[in-house]
RNA sequence: GCGCCCGUAGCUCAGUUGGAUAGAGCGUCGGGCUUCGAACCCGCAGGUCGCAGGUUCAAUUCCUGCCGGGCGCACCA
């Protein structure tokens, strides 16, 4: 359709009939109301200024050279201003359902991203606690994006950097040595700042019955690095069982220590100094980030020698960058948007456009309870964790409700409606969409009835408003997809297969499908079910169920036949 | 004080990157299952798009200034 415009355009140009001196952007959209058309463009608004002609005389001249009109359109008109709203065939909206059949699994895929490689980190929560809700969003939300841009073409890999060094882990292993002490009965002195949290005793317990001989025989400072050692491998496993129960997975899992262990962190600050871009000043080190827009410098080695948690972070996206990615995404916590300017100051450091790292900002999520907030107090380690809330809901459900709203807004988790196996529960609301279909097969299959290909059935039947409506929305998808992985915005995906269901719901209420069983048609039937009309629709329906399973897929959701 | 994000129906939020009469869910009220799954559908009501200017054929959308809310401004992560 868009090439259909473009060689009006053309067309137009080299008769003469057009300037266009600078190609304006064909926006070819969906108009809201159905009298509209289809279709609808602004080109012919959106040209007059340059032109210096009335809207309506240019799409009057974009209409006269429309190529393969006939074929394509039922119906052209200008309307008012220089809308140029365009009705396409039914027998060509009909195609959509013979692509979505042919490409199955594949509709919608593009090679937009042309196989460049992106590198996307996510969570990369320090291995200290358990994962909170706020994590889960990000992982949610990593993990669609990952995909979705998979699907349009990126060569993409997730890594989940683990916070491994400084000083939470230090004080993880006091905080555990502490608990420890307390449970041998001796005096103990929790740190200040430590980690009070119910697991951190549970922790100190089972360390206790392990080593707790070998740990009571070793000065203190082993002992608690002895303690940090463990409490870190038990952590780490449960980060990854958390993030598995909620379905996430990740390609790559990249460790903050080895890059001290290994020096990169040091080379990272060479390469820096030998570009005057880090100097010493009051006994500590500063990369000199004000020279590529951050507001001041920063220090990367402390006064007493010890590295910060930037130094890592410069040696870590410098290593990411010498993997050799196009793209570097940082998912992140909103409360941590203070800290993109630096990171930006050092891709430019080391040669990239500052584009080449784009932040995506993860706002907070308040959970709800009988209407009332769930107040946390991460102090006194007490909250409801990940974990709590996707063995209460289910992971789909938690899934959906992370990705249900724009990243950067405040999401508000109802955790009663979230566990409502009813009407309330978007979730179950598209999922239910494509079971229903599914339950469609196994009801044709009792009486016989196959789903016919798309190539064998004549599909110019599906001619109500209600069948080109959901036609339509399916062949929108492609769209949606590309706009919401380049846009990293995961919610306009969910928002659409809602749309999509609502529009399946409707239809499904309203018509027919299949013969009633047994007697034939009775009473005074709406409208009239010929086996011809049966066989499209259930064609329709394939490709509705088809999409319904793509959409979830790509957002890491299941889409069950049966709930 | 400076910077970033958010103000849209009673509530929670969309709004296709400047378009036509601003949409959906929940909630209220009223309807619909002897036929493919009622975890569904249909209808009614509900709006100065925070406020005020500006840019133009056209502003919820872009710019400026206020108001209100969140977050950030470490030799912590």
């Amino acid at each position: 359709m868009s090439s259909a415009l473009r060689g009006a355009l053309s067309g137009a140009k080299a008769k003469g009939q057009l300037r266009i001196e600078t190609w304006p952007a064909l926006t070819l959209d969906a108009p809201k109301r159905p009298e509209w058309g289809d279709l609808a463009t602004t080109v012919a608004m959106a040209l007059a200024a340059s032109e210096q002609r009335a809207p309506y005389d240019i799409a009057q001249i974009i209409i006269d050279n429309l190529p393969a009109r006939d074929q394509l359109f039922e119906r052209v008109e200008i309307v008012r201003p220089g809308f140029l709203n365009l009705t396409v065939k039914p027998s060509v909206w009909v195609e959509v359902l013979r692509d979505i059949e042919q490409q199955a699994e594949r509709y919608g895929r593009t090679d937009l991203g042309a196989g460049q490689r992106i590198l996307i980190e996510y969570v990369s929560a320090n291995p200290t606690g358990p994962l909170h809700v706020g994590h889960g969003r990000g992982a949610a939300v990593g993990q669609a994006l990952a995909r979705m841009l998979k699907a349009v073409g990126y060569d993409v890999v997730s890594e989940y950097y683990i916070n491994d060094a400084g000083r939470q882990m230090k004080l993880l292993g006091a905080s555990v040595y502490a608990r420890y002490r307390e449970l041998a009965g001796q005096p103990a002195t929790m740190p200040e700042d430590g980690y009070l949290g119910a697991y951190i005793r549970a922790i100190a317990e089972r360390i206790a019955a392990s080593e707790g001989a070998a740990l009571a025989a070793l000065p203190p400072e082993q002992a608690e690095a002895r303690c940090r050692d463990f409490a870190y491998r038990e952590l780490l496993a449960l980060i990854r069982a958390d993030l598995q129960a909620l379905g996430i997975e990740f390609e790559s899992w990249f460790s903050e220590a080895s890059l001290l262990s290994s020096g990169a962190v040091e080379q990272a600050c060479a390469d820096l100094r030998s570009r005057d871009l880090l100097f010493d000043e009051d006994g500590a080190q500063w990369f000199r980030s004000s020279k590529f827009g951050d507001e001041k410098d920063r220090v990367v080695r402390k006064q007493d020698g010890e590295f910060t948690y930037l130094a890592s972070d410069i040696a870590y996206h410098r290593d990411k960058l010498q993997r050799g990615y196009d793209l570097l995404i940082d998912v992140w916590g909103s409360d941590h948007h203070g800290y993109i300017p630096r990171m930006q100051a050092v891709m430019q450091a080391y040669g990239s456009p500052k584009e080449r790292l784009r932040v995506v900002l993860v706002q907070l999520v308040k959970l709800l309870r009988g209407g009332e907030e769930v107040k946390m107090s991460k102090r006194a380690g007490e909250f409801i964790t990940m974990r709590d809330v996707v063995d209460e809901v289910g992971s789909d459900v938690a899934k959906f409700y992370f990705l249900m709203r724009d990243a950067k807004t405040h999401l508000e988790f109802d955790l009663d409606l979230a566990k409502q196996h009813s009407a309330d529960n978007p979730v179950y609301y598209v999922q239910y969409a494509h079971a229903r279909i599914a339950s469609l097969w196994r009801v044709a299959a009792t009486r016989g009835i196959a789903c016919p290909a798309a190539a064998e059935t004549d599909l110019a039947v599906l001619t109500d408003p209600d069948e080109l409506g959901l036609i339509r929305k399916l062949s929108a998808y492609p769209e949606v997809l590309q706009a919401s992985a380049t846009g990293f915005e995961p919610h306009r995906m969910t928002y659409y297969l809602q749309q999509l269901a609502a529009l399946l719901h409707t239809f499904y209420n309203k018509h027919r499908i299949l013969p009633a069983a047994g007697e034939p048609e009775s009473g005074s039937p709406a409208e009239t079910l010929t086996p011809g009309r049966t066989a499209a629709r259930l064609v329709l329906m394939r490709g509705v169920q088809q999409v319904l399973k793509n959409g979830l897929t790509v957002l890491g959701m299941s889409a069950p036949d049966q709930m």
